[in-house]
DNA sequence: CGCCGGTTTGAAATCCGTCAATTTCCGTGG
DNA sequence: CCACGGAAATTGACGGATTTCAAACCGGCG
């Protein structure tokens, strides 16, 4: 995990100094780890998925980002502007906010990791915008199911979102969702065993 | 400008150093800055407005965001995977992404501004998620109008985007952008003289 | 004056959201 | 081990909003 996280840029010595403030903490599914407002850490998510996310005027949820495992969840200044919730069971590593910008201030090359990181996820929320957020509802999911295959390193995986995650993530409803994926089962775009094992046909 | 560009961490020595390599360009509307794939050059939008956008399967156009004065354009690492183009008249400041990356290098203080920029670009990213993206047709129109109004530093404006552009933004169609627009006129939602000159009542 | 890009408007078809009824899955307790 | 309960998921019907296809309109510029 290690050369994953930002950590990779310390020493031995300091990722021991740093590891006397850190703190390890487990979520189950549902369970938040931040709430929009503030936070006072911030770290590395070891294990498991994120949902960060956002609740309109209207008091639907809008999932504007997932946190995959290495990624870097909070802020350092604070200002958390989404609620984090872990979709299952997760593992994390969490630092003062302080801590961390020391951490950061020190060194260099773990600022540029974390730049980098930042960059990515601006990619990330844009390339979104194109391809989970526009045309028809089974091109959405596709490119959702799609996604979730590449970070799981595989054609088959365990869909980690329940319907109304999926739906919250893609800006659709539960039952549309529902009704997609019926209908990719149905055509063979995507075998499934049960309601979350995946298969996605090479193609 | 200057104080609203990266610059503003660089004192008068180290500026016009900077200034030996920089390039001054002017677009005109529709004049591409950057095709997806990489570019040369990186800089600061000095006036106008530029869209930055992908091009999917099918050939439709998805902005993902828009660059207004003071916003830093291209990349340090020459991977540009958007086409930035200008929406009417604009004028730039552009380095070559050497020179950029030297100062970065140097100045730390830059490096945090355009870190901070980053940051503030992958909110505002995740916040169209939410904003833009979703619910009916008319509340995505008024949030893209009342953000350029916020912009504008005014309630009354130019609309520099086309109905094809906003549209694009929005993830609507161009008819679907035309007819909304039409309905608030006639509602009473907004007022407008011509087809650019837009106001939003107080509220 | 006439072209042309941008815009408006119309009518029909489609897709998606809402409401509502079941059904499946899975963990829990008997 | 099985039955039960509840959450998640599926499916159906219907209405409305948006897309699509198509035609007409406006305004600037050669």
């Amino acid at each position: 995990m290690r050369d994953r996280a930002l950590c990779a840029a310390l020493s031995d010595a300091e990722l021991s100094l740093l590891n006397r403030s850190a703190v390890r903490r487990r979520l189950v599914r549902g369970e938040a780890l931040f709430h929009a407002g503030g936070s006072a850490r911030c770290g590395n998510l070891i294990s498991g998925l994120l949902k960060i996310s956002a609740v309109d005027s209207e008091g639907r949820e809008q999932i504007v980002a997932l946190a995959f495992p290495g990624d870097f969840v909070g802020r350092l200044d604070g200002s958390e502007p989404h609620d984090v919730t872990a979709l299952g069971p997760a593992e994390l590593c969490l630092f003062p906010r302080a801590v961390m910008a020391a951490a950061l201030d020190r060194h260099r090359r773990m600022e540029q990791l974390l730049m980098a990181r930042t960059r990515a996820a601006m990619d990330e929320a844009r390339d979104r915008l194109s391809r989970w957020l526009r045309g028809p509802a089974e091109d959405r999911v596709m490119a959702l199911l799609t996604e979730l295959a590449a970070r799981a390193g595989s054609p088959s995986f365990t869909l980690p979102l329940t319907r109304g995650d999926m739906a919250d993530a893609l800006g659709l409803t539960l039952e549309t969702v529902s009704r997609v994926m019926s209908r990719l089962r149905a055509a063979g775009r995507i075998q499934a065993a049960g309601r979350t094992r995946i298969t996605l046909p090479p193609a």
